[in-house]
DNA sequence: TAATTATCCGAACGACCGTTCGTTAATTTA
DNA sequence: TAAATTAACGAACGGTCGTTCGGATAATTA
C-alpha cells in the first residue's frame, strides 16, 4: 500500500510525465526546460500537456510534491515501529538514500529547491518539507539523547541533522553505482560517519 | 596577496556584475534570470553589459571560474604550511565554510552544477574542481591515515570526502547566522562531526 | 446506440528572449 | 590638444517562450 493520494484521482499518464519531465528538467533545469521539449520527451503535443496541469509551474509543484510525500510516509512508518533510536536513525538514512537513488532525477530538483511559486503551493510544499525535516531532527535528537545521555539544545540538533542531510543530499553530485557501490553501502558510510566518525570501522 | 589574476586583465566593473548577477541568478536560476534583469540589477543597459562578456554563457563560466580559483588558491596554501594532518582539515573546512558564507549566492551557483557550456569553458570548471577535489581527498586521506594507522582505498577515502563535502555544500539550504552561529561555530561542529560523530562533545 | 466525458492535437497569440548594430560620451594615451 | 581606446546606450533583429482556442478522436457511461 503506497501514498495513492496526491491531492485528486488523475493519475492515468500523469506519473509517466512527472517521470520523464523530471529526468529532463534535472538535466536543465526548471527554466532550461520548454514546454516543446516536454511535449518530446513524453511523446505528447505541446497542448495536449495542458490536459495534466494548468501551467508549467504546477508540474514542479507535482514533482515535489509525490517525491516529498513518499518521504515523509516512509520516516512515519518508521516512528509508529518499535525499535531502538539508532535501528531507527539507520532506517531513516536508509530509506533517504535508497529513494534518492532510485530517483535521483526527481530529487535533484526537490534539493534544488528555493524556486518561486504561487502562494499556495509553495506553502504546501513548505508543510512537507517541514514536517519531515521534523521527524528527522526528532530521531536523531532520540539517538543522541539515548547515546550520551544528556540533551541537546534545538539549535544543536537542527544543525546536526542539517549536517545528516547534507551529506546524504549530496549524493546527486557524485554518485556512480559501480564506483560507490549499492544504496545499502553509501547509507552504511554515512550512519557510521555520522555516529562514529569518518575513521569508525564498526 | 590574493589571486589576482582570472584570465585577463578585464576587471573595472566586471566584479561589481558578477558580484550582482550572482545574486540574481541564485534565486531565480541561470535560465530564470534574463539579461534584461541584469541590466536591472547592476544599473546598466542591455547592451552595455555585452562590454564585459561575449554571451550570457560566459557570465556563468567567470562566476564559477572566480569562485573556484579562490577556493583552489586557499587549499594550495593550506598544503604549503607546516601543520599536523589534523590541523589542516580542521582549516580546509574553515576556509571552506567561511567562503561559503561570505558568498553565499555565488557558491550557490557553483554547487548547482551541471550546467551545460561550451567545450573550453567546462573543460576549465571541470580542471579546476577537479583539482580542489584531489586536494580535499589528499588532506582527508592525510587525516584518516595518521589517525588509524591504516590505509584507506582511494573509493573509500572518496566516497569520505563526498560526504565531508555534502555537510559543507548543504549550507545554502538553511544558513543563517543568528540562528546558526558564526563560520568558525559552524566549521567547529562540521569538523567535530566528520572526525569523531555527532555526539563528540571535544 | 446515443450522450458524455476524457484525451489529444495544429495553429496561432502576445510577450519576452539573447544578441547585434550604429552611435555617442567619457576616459586614457601620445 | 589630438588620437585612440574604453564604456555605455537605444533600437531593433529573428527566434522561442508559455499559454489559449476550437475542434477532433477515443473511451466510458446511460
Amino acid at each position: 500500500m503506497t501514498s495513492q493520494a496526491t491531492i485528486d484521482k488523475r493519475l492515468t499518464g500523469l506519473d509517466e510525465i512527472l517521470d520523464k519531465s523530471a529526468q529532463l528538467m534535472a538535466r536543465l533545469g526548471y527554466h532550461g526546460t520548454s514546454m516543446r521539449d516536454l511535449a518530446g520527451v513524453t511523446g505528447r503535443s505541446l497542448s495536449g500537456l495542458y490536459h495534466y496541469f494548468s501551467d508549467k509551474e504546477e508540474l514542479l509543484f507535482l514533482i515535489n510534491q509525490r517525491g516529498f510525500t513518499s518521504l515523509l510516509a516512509m520516516a512515519n512508518d518508521l516512528l509508529g515501529q518499535n525499535m531502538t533510536p539508532a535501528a531507527r536513525l539507520a532506517r531513516l538514512i536508509e530509506n533517504h538514500v535508497s529513494y534518492f537513488i532510485d530517483h535521483l532525477s526527481e530529487m535533484r530538483i526537490m534539493t534544488s529547491g528555493g524556486m518561486e511559486m504561487n502562494d499556495e503551493r509553495s506553502r504546501i510544499l513548505r508543510e512537507l518539507k517541514q514536517e519531515y525535516t521534523n521527524l528527522a531532527r526528532k530521531i536523531v535528537g532520540d539517538y543522541m539523547r539515548t547515546e550520551s545521555g544528556t540533551d541537546y539544545a534545538d539549535n544543536i540538533l537542527s544543525r546536526k541533522t542539517f549536517l545528516l542531510y547534507g551529506m546524504m543530499n549530496w549524493i546527486f553530485g557524485w554518485y556512480s553505482a559501480e564506483e560507490h557501490g549499492t544504496a545499502q553501502q553509501v547509507s552504511e558510510d554515512i550512519f557510521r560517519t555520522f555516529t562514529k566518525g569518518c575513521c569508525a570501522t564498526e
